[in-house]
DNA sequence: CGGAATCCGAGTCGATACTG
DNA sequence: CAGTATCGACTCGGATTCCG
């Protein structure tokens, strides 16, 4: 084994600038669109179920919001919870791990739309320009 | 010019959470991929050019660094500047807009290197559990 | 050097229909 | 209620080629 073999460096040096950094992976997936909104939903309503999910995600359909919730419980950001009643219960919550991401992407969200009016405009100066 | 004419809402009013609202094209499009390093890399580098960044990003290909920073320099928050001089050379620097974007996106970029080893044992949990 | 244009496969998205 | 299945439209992203 040479010194370039699987050699896994210690987390503080995984760069999500160098290609192949699983670091990555998990920055594309929490970036995601649905991922940001369904973690800030659960944040703010704490458990849920599916349906009220759904309809706090304004225009998300069923498959999306699935898939969603499922990689982001693969991910240990959040528990899924079946209760065996009739009719069957699910609930959805942040884990942990998935609080910890609450502040970094309410930043974002609160960015977006502090500033989307200014994104806009500067779209359309843009097309004004560019044509 | 009647009351109604260009009046923009109160920030507060623009909500992610629905759909059609723009504050989530603009979520999506400053939370995708290439968007986030490149936008992390203009803003600890300064001024820099297209050769220069497509090296500090590693892996980006010439098109989806171009189409980045097309939509980028669109949105305002990223300024191309072309110096006529043989051969060309071209700048790109984060704009005043585009300055406030890299505290959120860091604490983003921050969060998935402090936390991908969880995140990666979460899914070897997973599989574990669920094969 | 700094792109633009084009091709193309792989994957994503979303609507619809169906199931336990 | 909480999904799964399927399918077509669309997009992503790499490779290649060409331009000023």
């Amino acid at each position: 084994m040479t010194s370039t073999d699987n050699v896994i460096e210690p987390t503080s040096a995984w760069d999500p600038y160098s290609r192949g950094c699983p670091s990555r992976d998990v920055l594309d997936q929490i970036g995601s669109k649905w991922a940001v909104l369904v973690i800030g939903e659960l944040g703010r309503r704490g458990p849920c179920r599916f349906t009220e999910l759904r309809q706090a995600v304004g225009g998300v359909s069923e498959k999306m919001l699935t898939q969603t919730l499922r990689t982001l419980e693969r991910d240990g950001l959040v528990l899924r919870t079946v209760y065996p009643e009739a009719p069957i219960r699910v609930e959805y919550e942040l884990t942990a791990l998935g609080q910890t991401l609450r502040g970094p992407l309410r930043a974002l969200t609160e960015w977006s739309v502090e500033n989307s009016a200014a994104v806009l405009a500067a779209r359309e100066k843009y097309r004004a320009k560019t044509g």
